[in-house]
DNA sequence: CTACAAATTTAGACTTACCTAAAAAAATAT
DNA sequence: ATATTTTTTTAGGTAAGTCTAAATTTGTAG
């Protein structure tokens, strides 16, 4: 059985891999897991040991398919608690990561199944990120950064970052949710910054908030 | 903000205290926790330092009024879990208990209320204990347990122990249910096992199981 | 190629929540 | 009242997960 740091560790090394792609860093997992680099080294010798992860010294680490199908089952849980919270009891969506960070811990297979049942089988969360299946199986997004976007083009928001609320409720202002059709109008070398169309209402987007919606191809 | 263990010791001695009426022995706290009477010296003497208890070398511990508001809220906390799980995700009452351990420890008011609203104010649990409000008020039940009934006597079913799932599977097939009419038809004196009859239909009853029943007066 | 900087690991400590074994206090029995 | 048993506390350790500071390795710039 997994503690709630080994959880979150390879939770995070996931992430940072992009689904297990490349090797993670030991700084970058300090910096994710808001810790320092020495505690970061330890747990990572542990992990290795158990064989979620293959670690090289100086050099990262690897989620082995065992860590990965633990970080999958963390992000299930982590998506469902969200889109239930949402749903279901009426949270907004800038108040639900939290308390999911705490919910994603709890240990129970019927628990969770019965929420997938009980939401339907969705197949997102309210962020429009992807709810792995129970067999860890889960639909890669074809998605670009916002700021990656040209003048002129057109895309549809797909998903958003799901972690800081104060942006959330930015994005909600403007009306920025999964789903919604968005036109970059103009971009400005200097910052970064845009101006986009959403709905036919047009908005003057910085440089950061373009690194955190996510659109279609 | 209390740890895990500090929630947990908290809760087991408002119980074995009666609601605080009485003193907490250690050995008996260790029994109820799964733990050693040093741990539970180390750990009383924490909650001590921190004003949740008074606790007194030798004599055990009594939980202050600061100690008994933590314990109620995770009381309420547990007993709104067990409920919803039973009534909104289908479980049955012999498979909460466990999942409701884990859920107790979650940090959240807003979660919480929430739960409780979408339940429409829950007044017991599915076992019969009542739920604390949000103010941490809690309905004392005039109960007993079944085995202090004499021959003869009729009552109705409060309550049923929560934690023990095999006890829970039995109870549910003799339909020995919060709410049920229970009379005793006989009693052994040499076991201390009962004839009862619930809803007309007559069951033998050991000792142990007559313990685990609560009644009322 | 060498010097300096950046990243990472190692060494040594700390806190929490446990444990066992020994000592001390309280309860009970003779 | 004294001896024995039971309960509780103290002493000293352990494992998990963290930290700071120092040492080591790797990367970069002249
Ligand atoms: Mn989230
Ligand atoms: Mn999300
Ligand atoms: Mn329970
Ligand atoms: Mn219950």
């Amino acid at each position: 059985m997994l503690s709630l740091a080994e959880e979150n560790y390879l939770k995070s090394i996931y992430h940072l891999s992009d689904a297990g792609e490349k090797a993670v860093l030991t700084n970058e997992l300090a910096e994710a897991l808001n810790t320092k680099a020495a505690s970061v080294t330890d747990m990572v010798k542990k992990l290795s040991t158990k064989e979620f992860i293959s670690y090289e010294k100086y050099y990262g680490v690897k989620i082995t398919s065992k860590g990965k199908s633990v970080a999958l089952a963390v992000i299930r849980k982590h998506r469902l608690w969200e889109t239930f919270l949402v749903q279901t009891l009426g949270f907004k969506w800038d108040e639900v990561h939290e308390v999911a960070e705490q919910l994603e811990h709890i240990k129970s297979t019927l628990l969770i199944e019965k929420i997938d049942e009980f939401l339907g089988y969705p197949q997102v969360d309210p962020h429009g990120d992807p709810i792995p299946n129970a067999q860890g199986k889960i639909k890669k997004l074809e998605k670009t950064a916002l700021k990656n976007l040209t003048a002129g083009s057109e895309s549809t928001i797909v998903a958003v970052k799901d972690s800081d609320s104060n942006l959330l409720k930015y994005l909600e202002k403007i009306g920025a949710k999964p789903g919604k059709k968005l036109t970059v109008i103009s971009k400005e070398e200097y910052d970064g910054s845009l101006q986009v169309a959403i709905e036919s209402q047009h908005y003057f987007i910085s440089k950061e908030v373009s690194e955190n919606i996510l659109v279609t191809l």
